[in-house]
DNA sequence: ATTTTATGAACGAGCGCTCAGTCATAAAGC
DNA sequence: GCTTTATGACTGAGCGCTCGTTCATAAAAT
């Protein structure tokens, strides 16, 4: 889980900013355990802190509210998300295949984070409005690598009846068609695996981006 | 919102059951308007009592538990989900039109419900463990309507290229592209009108289902 | 010696839930 | 018909407790 430069925004107490740092990671990174494993508001900051091997007091030197924990946590699991989308697709070749590959990573990061990403949908409405702003932005800039790289690829001629809107909606699906696996988890594991869902399910995208349409 | 034969699970201490069933109803519509404003977990008990009109020693004549009444939320919107798939799935005419109409119906609900709809996928999680369960076969029950509707068109030669495991995972991704309408509103309403947005989607759909694929 | 960081007891607001009591209505007794 | 008794829906002050947060103090670092 990887800290990130919009938390500085998050006031403290303590001066040195590396050990800000470190120890706003350790917490972030107790405290979405727990969040995960009883929700956000079930979790106290007394467990927070000692899950994080401090004492309560300490805690309050690097947050000034729980709820800005939470919010460092989204930042962390978005930048996480983010992070691998984006070498995803530095990585994948040109050309139709490219898509597939890149469906294939964002699909298996899904896969590898599930419990991250749930969250985000079960706690965001519990963060104070501005940072759910933040998370929202977040969550739109992962949708826009994907309108990017669709893009990219209808630019050379493949995906031919695309249109700009038809791209956009198609990212969007992308994105929450992977969410999906992780919301849908209790019943999809019990049919298909995790092989089985992105190779269908890459066939259905596929279906949807590259052919005539019945008007 | 409908009350349902689901909730003679919940516990009461009233002898008659007409009225139990009416002052339930009354706490039901008073509490979803308030979880859906605040969540469940910042909207207390004396809230709910006062928006429906009694004193909180009522309440608990009605329910044992705070989470019997988010129980009792979660089924009505699911009865009414429910209900309203299944009239337009009879109002359908057959063949291929038949799933551009259930789509369009669909989306309709999911655009009506909004609130509704992201209070479940928000507070679910809330909910003690075995009424969590109850929740998600509300949702694989009505996902269940799309495969049963597929699986009817499919049979009539349309859709030739639709295995039984697309079928299936088609009727998830219809089920959740309907939701998504209602978790990023936010930002989706900013560019696409509903019709916009069933039209384009069901176009997207359609392609899913109706073509060669690549391999 | 002074500044910075860590501690955890203490605080008090707020929570879900209870229960002794009220009161309108209905049944029973006369 | 009138009085008494029984019923059960309804009330709300208050209990017991938890929680997020603070702050006086100690320890560590410089």
């Amino acid at each position: 889980m990887e800290e990130l430069n919009r938390t500085k925004d998050i006031p403290t107490q303590v001066k040195d900013p590396e050990l800000v740092e470190r120890r706003r990671r350790q917490i972030a990174d107790a405290a979405v355990q727990l969040f995960i494993d009883k929700g956000f508001h079930k979790t106290t900051t007394r467990q927070i802190a000692s899950a994080a091997g401090f004492s309560i007091g300490s805690l309050y030197e690097y947050f000034a509210s729980k709820e800005d924990i939470l919010y460092m946590v989204c930042e962390s699991i978005h930048a996480e998300v983010e992070r691998g989308v984006t070498m995803a697709m530095s990585r994948a070749t040109g050309g139709q295949s490219a898509l597939r590959e890149v469906i294939r990573e964002y699909f298996m990061i899904c896969d590898r984070m599930s419990d991250f990403i749930l969250l985000i949908y079960q706690e965001t409405q519990s963060l104070p409005s501005q940072w759910q702003n933040r998370v929202l932005e977040n969550e739109l800039r992962i949708t826009g690598l994907f309108i990017e790289a669709l893009a990219r690829i209808a630019s050379t001629g493949e995906l031919p009846n695309l249109d700009e809107s038809s791209i956009e909606l198609t990212a969007h699906n992308i994105v929450v068609l992977g969410h999906m696996w992780t919301f849908r988890r209790w019943f999809l594991t019990r049919h298909y695996s995790t092989e089985d869902y992105i190779n269908l399910q890459t066939k259905l995208i596929l279906g949807m981006c590259s052919k005539k349409t019945y008007e």
